[in-house]
DNA sequence: AATCTTTTGAAAAAAATTTAGAAAGTTCCC
DNA sequence: GGGAACTTTCTAAATTTTTTTCAAAAGATT
């Protein structure tokens, strides 16, 4: 890619994830000199992708000319799966959600049509919103594996396809496709337009059917030397004998998630324990999740002390993470944040009886705001993380079209 | 600093950690171009810091040219710590120790008078050398704590200091100094001269009194949010109600350290144990531990159980690290390292039972090579990593002195 | 001997930064 | 309330830095 085009794609990212910005402030994020993001900024207002915005307050000398990204300009499509329900919503330039948010149930172990279910519910998702497929910068996908975003590949989940996953897809829609893994791209997700801006060493914690990790490392996600790393949900911190998914014994989620959680509760309402939690059901996990987290919400003491007993297993486990990365900041994310500020105090509780206290100062926890929504989030920054450089020198999305006819009068001209 | 000095900088630092390098290797290291390569090593020539090296064998075309680091040029005071024993050495620009090792029995622990004692050794030691501290490039010390590496500070031993430590070792001294703690260093050591050149993401295990921790992650020391990263022998990881030196409990160095091997071995002694192990003492540390490692490495069966036992615990600690960061490899350093490779099978069998097979199957383990010089060597590194400004520009080190006459002369003429 | 590789140096081109000054505000002090 | 002094933004020109290009030199390979 030649500078200038790196340039102006540093230039776009930033101004998608800020909203708006100044040419020193372009200056400052860039590294680059005043001049330099004065001529990326001219010829990028030039090719109509982006508009002047008016002057900001002053701060103490000349009000700044504001710039942002020029709406409509683009979309992205973000899809955001986990083991049993898949998403797909269409982003702006100005990150909101601007489509239905669409729904498919597609259960990801041994199925072997899921993949082209998923083909399928994407190009239909695409087809239904009407935006020209020219407009749209990528289709970023969050899902639950073992992936090498690099090579696009996903090793746990839909394996049988040839060649690299995401060029499937790309081959099968006409779009860049870019994938990554759920608990990783929300970990993105909190670093660009979240909790995690401004965090030199962040640890997300997705907590669902499982307990994601999104590493943030030197303000940059990490995904260790195969794109494996934050496999938080297995590492071997009880000694209990219950076997887990992964053929292992003691691993986190064993003691620690929505779904063990669901299995407790049924197991005690059996039991006769009181409780305003009933007609629980393993089979409609997303449902049973949901009613535990809003009695717990309304003060179910159940609810309550089932959700503390995760959180504080989770903080065991966050307690390990901050001995050995001493993160600036713990974030909540995921399904499980419907409960919101319940997993604060049980999960600090954990943190000052495993952490050396010095440690524990210099990390805050936190929930995170992107809520339901970080998945999708995720996806959308995943694309713009990846935004191709042919989609930036696409120029003239702004200039209408020439006809046919036009252009063969050009040919004809030019010989 | 200014470029060109910084580019000078990076090439000395590169020439000492690879030893020879062609003007191209020096392009494809720092990322410049070939002219640029080629007018810093010219300038580095010129003001002696390097010398040409002939030309190396063709790799089938024309032979490259080699530089190397002039000889004699400087000379790195290197001094490694631990909780009882200090130790110094002289190291050249060939990266070998060119004096006596200096040893000082040093307690830190409620030791008051102990940094003076730190400084006086210092400087006797210095001065032993009979090298002019002009041709010294700086001090570098590891040493066990929580230490903020950019500040100067350790926060666990000598924190009467007003000021920083470094700043205030560097008065008493009259030479740059440079702190870090004793693992991380380590870690440094074997990225830049050890068996994790090359490495993305290296996990550095430094067996000893406790299990300390170096992360190499992206190529680089990682550090954290204020320093502390690599906190691993204070990770709650059993439950066995063993108080720690920090206050918790289950710690892993509860269950895995030298520490906890020679209070194992005197206990089974005295249990009338068969072994050839005797007169064992908590006292005198070094020699304990010393005699049970070569006791295992010449076969002894209680030696080896009590090593193997060590190893599967830091083994099981270890899977947690390959969990989280996905590194591709595992160095086994410290005092410990004597023991060699009788380290390896326990560890890895821990790994087997601990791990999800696909994250095992890209971790190796390794033996560092570095072997007891690891924290010299690191000492050294931290030196060159952070090597000062003034001190490559003072050129005409190489240059004979003017003789007081001639400076005499040299200003009469100027007037 | 002809063809390919790699290194090397010089010249040309491109890119980026520094400098300086003008424009547009704010703040503070009398 | 009105300057004076200070800030911040913005533009253009001058300068510096860096990369690209080209060609020659030196060796390997077939």
């Amino acid at each position: 890619m030649d500078k200038l085009t790196a340039h102006k794609k540093e230039v776009i990212k930033e101004l998608f994830f800020s909203g708006e910005l100044s040419a020193a402030d372009i200056s400052t994020i860039t590294k680059k000199s005043l001049p330099i993001a004065g001529k990326i900024l001219a010829e990028l207002i030039n090719d109509k992708w982006i508009i002047e915005n008016g002057y900001a307050v002053s701060t103490g000398g000349r009000r700044p000319q504001m710039f942002s990204l020029a709406p409509d300009n683009f979309y992205i499509a973000a899809i955001s799966m986990d083991q049993h329900v898949t998403q797909a919503a269409l982003i702006d330039v100005n990150k909101n959600i601007v489509s239905e948010v669409e729904t498919l149930e597609l259960n990801l172990k041994e199925n072997d049509a899921a993949l082209n279910m998923l083909i399928d519910f994407i190009n239909t998702f695409i087809q239904k919103t009407h935006i020209p497929t020219n407009k749209i910068a990528g289709i970023g996908i969050a899902m639950p594996g073992f992936i090498d975003a690099n090579k696009g590949i996903n090793y746990s989940f839909f394996r049988n396809t040839k060649g690299s996953l995401s060029t499937h897809i790309a081959e099968k829609t006409g779009l860049p496709v870019f994938i990554d893994n759920d608990s990783s791209v929300m970990g993105l997700a909190e670093l660009r337009m979240g909790a995690a801006r401004n965090c030199k060493n962040a640890m997300v914690i997705n907590v669902g059917w499982g307990i994601g990790l999104g590493m943030i490392i030197n303000n940059k996600l990490f995904r260790g030397d195969n794109g494996f790393a934050g496999e938080f949900s297995h590492i071997p911190l009880f000694t209990n004998n219950k076997i887990c998914d992964c053929g292992k014994t003691g691993c986190l989620e064993t003691e620690a998630s929505l779904y063990v959680m669901a299995e407790r509760a049924m197991k005690a309402i059996e039991e006769g324990k009181t409780t305003m939690l009933k007609n629980l059901s393993l089979d409609q996990m997303q449902e049973t999740a949901n009613k535990i987290l809003s009695a717990a919400v309304k003060g179910d003491k159940f609810a309550v002390e089932l959700l503390s007993e995760s959180a504080f297993n989770i903080g065991r486990g966050v307690s390990i993470l901050i001995h050995i990365v001493n993160p600036g900041k713990i974030i909540i994310t995921g399904r499980g944040t419907v409960a919101g500020k319940l997993w604060l105090a049980p999960l600090q509780q954990a943190l000052n009886t495993y952490c050396i206290p010095r440690l524990a100062e210099n990390t805050t926890v936190e929930i995170s705001l992107l809520g339901v929504e970080a998945g999708l989030m995720g996806a959308a920054a995943l694309v713009m993380e990846n935004l191709n450089k042919d989609f930036i020198q696409k120029t003239g999305k702004g200039k209408p079209e020439l006809h046919s006819v036009q252009k063969e009068m050009k040919n004809t001209a030019a010989v």
